[in-house]
DNA sequence: AATGAATGAGAATTCATTCAT
DNA sequence: AATGAATGAATTCTCATTCAT
């Protein structure tokens, strides 16, 4: 007396499911995590309240879920980077240069990852993934450390205090006015000399390659 | 009941207007700014609610006055720093140590300074504070880069990043758990030696100090 | 897709409402009229919520249903004892004894049919069955009354005050934890001779039975 | 910098609380413990939802509250017929008397407080309360069983049977359409009967008192 | 001026019922 | 016929703000 469920139902499922999860990251670009009532985002999606807990059980977890989509993207693009080939120093401007890329152009939505804590759930979250960002970096600053191409140093608090210099000259302007291409070209590379300098990169060649 | 207004009742205003502030501060010291509900700083205050209200305007203008008011104090601690004699390394260091001291110090108080957001207002505050400590640390580094002490750099874009690395590696430890004496002072030690790499420092005699 | 309705269709039909029916009555059994929510029962007969519309037209049916069905069988019983032959004082203490048997051996369903009221129909429903129990046991009392073998009373009354008598003494226990079976067997005998007294048993040989 | 709390806002306190109470009450009785969300206890009352926040903590501590404030003073009262000087048998039926009386006065409310559980607390209280009311019974029966006034039997057992048997009679009626004076009284007498057969009294004198 | 009771607009969550597939 | 996703009204509870005393 079984029925099997519709591949269609299926499908419809998977749907809605994500575009609800659309729908909130778009609410979370543009009222935060905390103007992110269920409310709010089953409008968007254009769906009922309901159909937002069918598909969550609670507002939590839908937060956490879309806190951890998107830093999940972030951090894999960023750890492609920090695992490639090529001299540390290459790769950390580059991180540096991903990140900051991708933060400049996702408007609130990366101010609301990197600094807006709600639920007690999507703030360890944030810690956890601030944490996984800053042993990126340090992973670089480690074998800059271990190959000589870059002064002795705690790789772990370098890291750290990469991610949060960064996430520093990136989020101050996001929060308030978006840059012209010029402007972020021109932050971009003061950053990334101020990375370079603080991890003490000593080849000239790397030196010149990020002038 | 006509009272009439004495030098003695706009005395006793101002002292009252002060205890709720206080209040307001420790609540938020213990709780958050997400826990420091009207009713609770009124309970704390020993006062009732509609005398909050009688002192500031809104809940926001209330939470913005102890944040303002938190903050200036720190900043005033560290422009005083800024401002002293002595090779601009030097006053680096101090600042670092400065703020890392009072952060370490202060608990949550400290937290929901630097990273708990939560109305609008305080938001755009606690930017604005951030803001002023960046140029703080700014004009340090545009001293020493005046002096060829060092190296040249962009100041602003130094002073935010310098804020964002010291925050950074403060707060992670901070929403964990406290550390020991030993510890903080090697996690002091390293982070200095960032701040004084980052901005380049070239003097060896300053060097040595960081060392 | 068009289906001829056929025999072996109409038997299906009705072979998935007594499942659905069945699954209703395991759900209350163990979570009570309140947990028997549309959607576990659906999930317990392994049937969809749709279909369980397509055979009930509402919630408050189904468990009306459910409470008719589990009710008129233990009716059933009961009537089967109080109409066989035998003196009214032994008819009486069968009723009671198979009663109790029952009602202590079905766990949270007893209660649920005696005294968990939840929909307006279940609840007059409720009354209706004790009222038909009622009258079974008056029928015993009617019976006693005229071959004298009871003291004379309004047969009514003592059936309704008999349903009540027992069902309290079952269900407060219910409600608690189960009895052991010397436990049940105590309580049985002195909720015997309570009954046998309220009708005034007047024959020696059954006061004897009773004793 | 204390101020006392004044008088006149205390009061007005009370009488809030009273109002809801009271409004709670008359919602139960008209509709049910289930009946009786917040907002209509408030709009019964005549404030606000919050209002009734104010002054309990939450649906459940009213509702077991209504429960309590009016079995208590039923209780009370049975407690003191039950207490009284006079024969076991007068004050049995002293008591049944009483409590039908009340109950069968009390409309809908008395079936919300012995027989329609909701939450987990108030089903807990209903059952402690009749168990109380049980022990009350149990106490005459003790007491005429102790001086041979009524037959040997187990006075718990006779007292939840007496509960139970009272409740019954009174409740089936209740939950339909209210009986007309003469009704009641014959209902009354029929009932009284039963429970003094149920006891086994003994005394020619008593019986014809009950009779 | 202070008091604190009252307000009521949200916010999260549940679940009976509907209906397109 | 069955499916199960979608619906949305109803419910509990919170808290910034107001205002009569």
């Amino acid at each position: 007396m079984v029925y099997r469920r519709t591949a269609a139902a299926s499908e419809r499922d998977a749907r809605t499911r994500t575009t609800i999860l659309v729908a909130a990251r778009d609410v979370v670009r543009e009222s935060g995590l905390t103007g992110a009532a269920i409310a709010a985002v089953a409008a968007r999606a254009g769906v009922a309240v309901g159909t937002v807990y069918r598909h969550f059980p609670s507002r939590d977890e839908l937060i956490t879920e879309v806190v951890r989509e998107t830093c999940d993207r972030e951090l894999a693009e960023v750890a492609a980077v920090v695992r490639s080939d090529g001299p540390p120093a290459d790769r950390l401007v580059a991180a540096v240069e991903l990140f900051a890329t991708r933060a400049l152009a996702s408007g609130r939505l990366a101010y609301s990852m990197i600094a807006e804590p709600t639920t007690e759930a999507a703030e360890v979250l944030r810690l956890v993934i601030r944490a996984e960002l800053a042993e990126l970096f340090a992973s670089i600053v480690a074998d800059g450390v271990a190959t000589g191409a870059f002064e002795r140093q705690d790789p772990a608090t370098s890291g750290t205090a990469l991610v949060g210099a960064v996430s520093e000259v990136l989020i101050g302007p996001l929060a308030r006015q978006p840059l012209s291409g010029d402007e972020r070209s021109e932050v971009l590379e003061h950053l990334t000399q101020f990375a370079m300098r603080a991890v003490g990169v000593r080849s000239p060649a790397t030196l010149e390659v990020a002038r």
